[in-house]
DNA sequence: CCGGATCCTGGTCGATACTG
DNA sequence: CAGTATCGACCAGGATCCGG
């Protein structure tokens, strides 16, 4: 017998019911910046800069960007932000444990992208020459 | 001794030398209805269906979106495209194994929000609260 | 040093209409 | 049925300037 299809919604990602939450997590680390400030921030000493330190790691950022990817991954709870009253200011950003954990899952894909990613090239070229 | 950091160019995500593929990979599936599609294909028999179909798979797409994001996976490899020539027209998209290879990955992701995604909405709300 | 305020541009996506 | 064509809204992100 054939499972007739249960009506998912666009949310119901995976048929799981976090699916809504797959899809803004991937569509966050997958925009511009995020992935790159949190590899950036992980290979620091306590996994921890600052302001200036993180803009010097990432070439082509602009501090405007730098914020505000900065500021999102804070809103996520992934990094900490910490201003000490000096002159001239001093903040700092740190990786908490939950942006750490998140060092796993995408091995993954790293993993992934070195045995694969020479298929996807070969398809595109192959796709391309027409 | 503090090990001098090597300039990294935005391309080296994770000092990996496919630090590039990475992002595009991550920037593709993190669009709005690649992951989707990927899953829905993989959910049907044989990992296959046709353009119809998995437009009523996928509720609130467009035929203009479907019909670009398939192209996308098409030229990456992911999917297979057969055209049947008849009347009226029958065209039947399947996942490749290099799609169906992405699905492991995945999981990682899956998993991470399953068990920290509520600590990330505790975060927002918190950080929202100001 | 850090980052807010503005302005602007290109690209993504939705809506709609039309074809082989 | 399975697309293509066209238009327009919206927004991520770059450039630039200013301010505590």
């Amino acid at each position: 017998m054939t499972k007739k299809n249960k009506n998912l919604s666009p949310e119901d990602v995976c048929g799981h019911k976090d699916g809504a939450a797959i899809r803004e997590l991937l569509t966050r680390i997958g925009d511009k910046w995020s992935i790159l400030l949190i590899v950036a921030l992980s290979k620091m000493p306590k996994q921890r800069g600052r302001f200036s330190e993180i803009d010097r790691t990432i070439p082509g950022i602009t501090q405007r960007m730098l914020t505000l990817t900065l500021r999102n991954l804070e809103r996520d709870g992934m990094v900490t932000r910490e201003v000490f009253p000096e002159v001239p200011p001093r903040v700092e950003y740190q990786l908490t444990n939950l942006g750490q954990s998140l060092l796993g899952p995408m091995q993954g894909f790293v993993d992934w992208v070195g045995s694969r990613w020479s298929d996807v090239r070969k398809a595109r070229e192959k796709f391309d020459k027409r």
